[in-house]
DNA sequence: AGAAGGGTTGTTACAGTATAACATCTCATC
DNA sequence: GATGAGATGTTATACTGTAACAACCCTTCT
């Protein structure tokens, strides 16, 4: 499972790459990449591993900017809409997405499974349809101890689905 | 896919199962299921869908019970440990687990895999070594409309699991 | 009986995560 | 130049979770 990685790489290169992906991506999607969304994503591919909002607030305030969190988190909402990067919801916290090489335009909907080191909030994104013990399994092959998994589907229940109240923004 | 289920059921009994289930496995591996554990994973089973650690402070301040939040977080932490409950990272809430009848003592450790409504919080969960696509095509079969999926294992990555010391070097 | 110790609960205060609501700015269009 | 949509600034607050210490309840040992 090539798709786990803990590896090194050439990291200036792999944000660079990921930085143009995004630039072309909400050209093809007249999205607009702003300064500050352009900043955020930059400091999650920096970071290379999860960061927490306020861990990305504090990093803008060392840049000089007197940001507040809504400013954050309305950068993250965007990055996240658009696919370039996910929410880690064991951590409250986000990282970018290491799949975007792999993916031309159009592939925002891959469901990302992650490996999370609780020590060091290093992630590492699989690709692929495994099982549970599948990822595991992967996981173990790189040297990585699975201490937990959590594995969850959001939507909408069949009662709910019928009921028009739910229905707000249902895809 | 049979452990999927929103279907109704014989509440009352599903409650008094897993009441007992509870207190033979604490009893078997002396662990104290006190009236605050009990009255918490009662709560919990009653609700039968996802609550959040202030919902149930809100039941127990209702049950005339001065209870502050540590003594919910208390509780939950013994349910968790224990494995008669799971959270829901997503949802920051907890829910009974649905599974207590289908296994014996000693199978604390499953993975348990959620379908979980926004609208209602209801909470399904799912049995069974499923992939990522098996369990929303399991969940399309019962009706449920999958809009977004969570895969995240946590552990130790190969460095830290070397040398918990070096923290930050995963770049 | 009295002392010691582990586990549970009570209580206060606070840390960390996220959003509501409203003001302002910018830029394209009419 | 007025209008309107989208983005950001700003203030205040809601929601989720924990640290730290005190009190209590048992059991065990002296
Ligand atoms: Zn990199
Ligand atoms: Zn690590
Ligand atoms: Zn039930
Ligand atoms: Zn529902």
């Amino acid at each position: 499972m090539s798709a786990i990685g803990f590896e090194r790489h050439d990291h200036a290169g792999c944000i660079d790459d990921a930085m143009r992906q995004a630039e072309s991506r909400c050209k093809a999607d007249k999205l607009q990449f702003t300064p500050m969304r352009r900043r955020v994503f930059e400091i999650l591919l920096e970071a290379h591993r999860a960061f927490g909002a306020y861990d990305i607030l504090e990093v803008l305030v060392q840049d000089g900017h007197a940001a507040q969190p809504p400013t954050v988190y309305r950068a993250l909402d965007f990055l996240l809409k658009a696919g370039l990067i996910h929410r880690i919801e064991r951590l409250n916290a986000y990282a970018a997405c290491a799949l975007l090489d792999e993916h031309g335009h159009g592939a925002h909907d891959h469901v990302p499974a992650f490996l999370i080191c609780r020590h060091c909030r290093s992630v590492a994104e699989a690709e692929g349809d495994l099982t549970i013990s599948g990822l595991a399994e992967a996981a173990a092959a790189t040297g990585f101890l699975v201490e937990r998994q959590v594995v969850e589907a959001e939507g909408l229940c069949p009662a709910c689905r019928k009921d028009p109240a739910a229905a707000e923004v249902a895809a």
